[in-house]
DNA sequence: TAAGTGGACTCAGAAAAGTTTCT
DNA sequence: CAGAAACTTTTCTGAGTCCACTT
């Protein structure tokens, strides 16, 4: 808590010092070390699995194995079959060597977790109904153990950890048809972990009884922890955080690197739209491959093992994943890239471009390579020689942020309301986030969160055609000044409107109970007497009429103003009501637009930050509304760009 | 020598947790 | 004002990119 703002003055601003060259990351590391999962606890005695219908007594080890699948029952995890193999695969060697006293198991289909979910389910609904001191002081303990792992001293200067927790040991959720999901990832001991520290700074300790495999002091690297996982047997980190100075400095020499970009690509597509005629199959095959990743922001695509999902980027198209249309040389791409995301985009291409695809597919099966003759280290080689530094990924960037600006340009009409500028802001984010195929799987009640929003405006639109009408019987004056005021409200059905002013009665009525339960109770307990049901029947008929003047009101088109509806305050609502209802129409375009889109990646990490910045900066809108805290923290080293400033 | 490999880092969507709004 | 629902933020960890090193 008192971290935050506490030392504003003596912020490090490593952004206004020009120091390139970070070969070397660190001069001196201190750190709390990892925080390692609590051990596992054995079920309460009388939860078991059942096989074959008989309860199974598992020695804790399998247990915890049998739990971690447990806990998927009804999920999308039970009904992949690689999956359950793997995992049962696994649970099997588990048992092998702790095996349970009763039943062998040897069987999927005759396992029964359903007793453990239920249990967990059950624990699951126990801490929700925690009392409010409970929770209280189970998010004060968290609070203790990220204040004690959660910062390194970098430097001498206090920087936030990101993941300081190993990993806990699971079953690998590998995404889409990954070979190995399912697979068990064990429990990863301190004897596994390498710590990275300044020398002389004192080690953290282990866990009792326990070493650290290794202890090292390099300062070329950023890593504070690291160890192996079993799955793929890759190396997994714990960095700093976002907001860290080291994940800053890199984060801006990555959008500097492709600003660079925009000062070369006009010879660089030169360079390569020459190369697309040229003798050499590689070249053409190198240059057709870089236009693609130029124009669609194609990922790189390097080469994947058996052991992983098939997924692919640019350099690892095979024919199948592309059909060529002659008319008005169209391309369609259908394949599945990072995160098995699918990417299926129908584009229209150069005729040499065309034409060279045509000539990469010819003869080939489809489940041959399209650049057979080019890698992503030979690619990448080469754009290093037409611009230092200059790789696949960087057009990505260049091409999100640039568009960006672009679509800022575009989109954002100064004249107009901020929320219409906010509305503008999301639209040219939702360009980037579709040209980098950025996706989300819809919510389950997207379709009724609509519903609702559309009929929310209906109301306020209600509301607003009686206002204005109230105007016209104030000053009927208005009729022939503001002949606007008599047009209707669009998408306000007469049937609609019946059951809205049916709705607007029936919760009146729900108010008038809940007041005359209220009053009750208060008279019971001043020793009053009570009010009857005769009034509160009274109180309903108020209700009703009220309900029905309205449905008179509407049909006549004649609205009679109140005594306190004073031309002033009708103006006055009547601008309220405009503007909510522009603010909840935004709302839901915004809503739809996103429905299979998600921003947050290319904000967080393609659109340079000083666009936004400089953007809001000009056109007078809070950076608040477009960037959270955590991206205000993460991008401090942008938030003093200038509004003329372009990317 | 270029192809293979391990290492270190960025980028990715899902899920959990937290917060706000609605009823 | 409580409890639920909606919405936002944070966490989690898997999946890429790319480089240096080795053979």
């Amino acid at each position: 808590m008192d971290e935050e703002g506490e030392d504003d003055d003596d912020e490090h601003k490593w952004w206004l010092e020009n120091r390139w060259d970070d070969s070397v990351k660190w001069k001196t590391l201190s750190h709390a070390g990892v925080l390692f999962p609590p051990p596992y606890i054995p079920l309460p005695k009388g939860i078991r699995m059942k096989y074959d219908g008989v309860p199974v007594s598992l020695p804790p080890e399998a247990e915890e194995v049998m739990g971690f699948f447990a806990a998927l029952l009804g999920t999308d995890y039970e009904a992949d079959e690689v999956f359950v193999q793997n995992f049962f695969t696994d649970f099997l060697s588990i048992l092998a060597r702790y095996p349970p006293t009763n039943p062998v198991i040897r069987s999927f289909a005759l396992c029964d977790f359903r007793p453990v979910f239920d249990h967990f389910q059950m624990v699951k609904d126990q801490k929700k109904a925690l009392t409010k001191e409970d929770k209280e002081r189970a998010k004060e303990e968290k609070a203790k153990l990220e204040e004690k792992y959660g910062w390194a001293y970098l430097d001498g200067r206090k920087e936030k950890v990101g993941n300081f927790r190993i990993e806990p040991p699971g079953l690998f959720r590998g995404r889409g048809k990954h070979p190995k999901t399912g697979m068990l990832k064990r429990r990863v001991l301190p004897e596994q972990v390498t710590l990275n520290i300044g020398k002389g700074t004192p080690i953290p300790p282990p866990p009792k009884g326990h070493k650290w495999g290794n202890i090292k002091h390099d300062q070329t690297v950023t890593w504070l922890a690291t160890w192996n996982e079993n799955i793929n047997g890759s190396t997994k980190y714990v960095f700093l955080g976002a907001t860290s100075s080291l994940k800053g400095i890199s984060d801006l020499k990555k959008f500097e690197k492709a600003r660079e970009l925009k000062g070369h690509v006009h010879r660089i597509r030169k360079n390569y739209t020459r190369d697309l005629k040229d003798r050499l199959m590689a070249v053409r095959q190198r240059s057709t491959a870089l236009y693609l990743i130029d124009q669609l922001a194609l990922r790189a695509g390097n080469e994947k093992g058996d052991e992983e999902a098939d997924t692919v980027g640019c350099c690892s198209l095979r024919c199948e994943h592309i059909r060529l249309e002659p008319e008005g040389n169209r391309v369609i791409f259908d394949f599945l890239g990072k995160d098995s995301i699918r990417y299926h985009n129908e584009v229209e291409v150069t005729h040499q471009v065309w034409k060279n695809l045509r000539h990469f597919l010819r003869g080939k099966s489809p489940s041959d390579d399209v650049f057979d003759q080019l890698r992503t280290a030979s690619l990448n080689k080469h754009l290093t020689s037409l611009m230092p530094g200059l790789t696949a990924k960087v057009f990505r960037t260049f091409n999100a942020s640039h568009t960006m600006e672009a679509q800022l340009r575009l989109l954002t009409n100064s004249a107009a309301p901020v929320s219409d500028k906010v509305l503008a802001y999301n639209r040219a984010n939702r360009e980037v986030a579709i040209l980098c195929n950025h996706q989300r799987s819809v919510t389950k009640n997207h379709g009724a969160q609509m519903d609702r929003l559309g009929d929310k405006l209906k109301s306020v639109k209600y509301q607003r055609w009686r206002v204005k009408r109230k105007l016209l019987n104030v000053d009927p004056k208005l009729s022939k000044k503001r002949p606007e005021l008599k047009e209707p409200e669009s998408d306000l059905e007469p049937e609609w409107c019946e059951k809205h002013e049916m709705d607007l009665v029936e919760k009146e009525k729900e108010k008038l109970r809940k007041k005359f339960d209220r009053e009750n109770e208060k008279a019971l307990a001043d020793g009053k007497k009570k009010l009857s049901e005769k009034e509160l029947k009274v109180w309903f008929k108020e209700a009703e009429v009220v309900g029905k003047t309205y449905a008179k009101e509407r049909k006549s088109g004649k609205v009679l103003a109140g005594a306190r509806d004073t031309q002033d305050r009708l103006e006055a609502a009547l601008a309220k009501l405009d503007e909510r209802i522009s603010v909840m129409k935004n709302d839901a375009i915004d809503k739809e637009e996103n429905k299979t889109t998600a921003l947050g990646t290319s904000k967080l990490n393609y659109i340079d930050p000083r666009i936004t910045s400089a953007w809001c900066k000009r056109e007078g809108v809070p950076l608040e509304k477009m960037f959270n805290k955590t991206l205000r923290e993460k991008f401090k080293w942008a938030m003093d760009t200038e509004g003329d400033w372009e990317f």
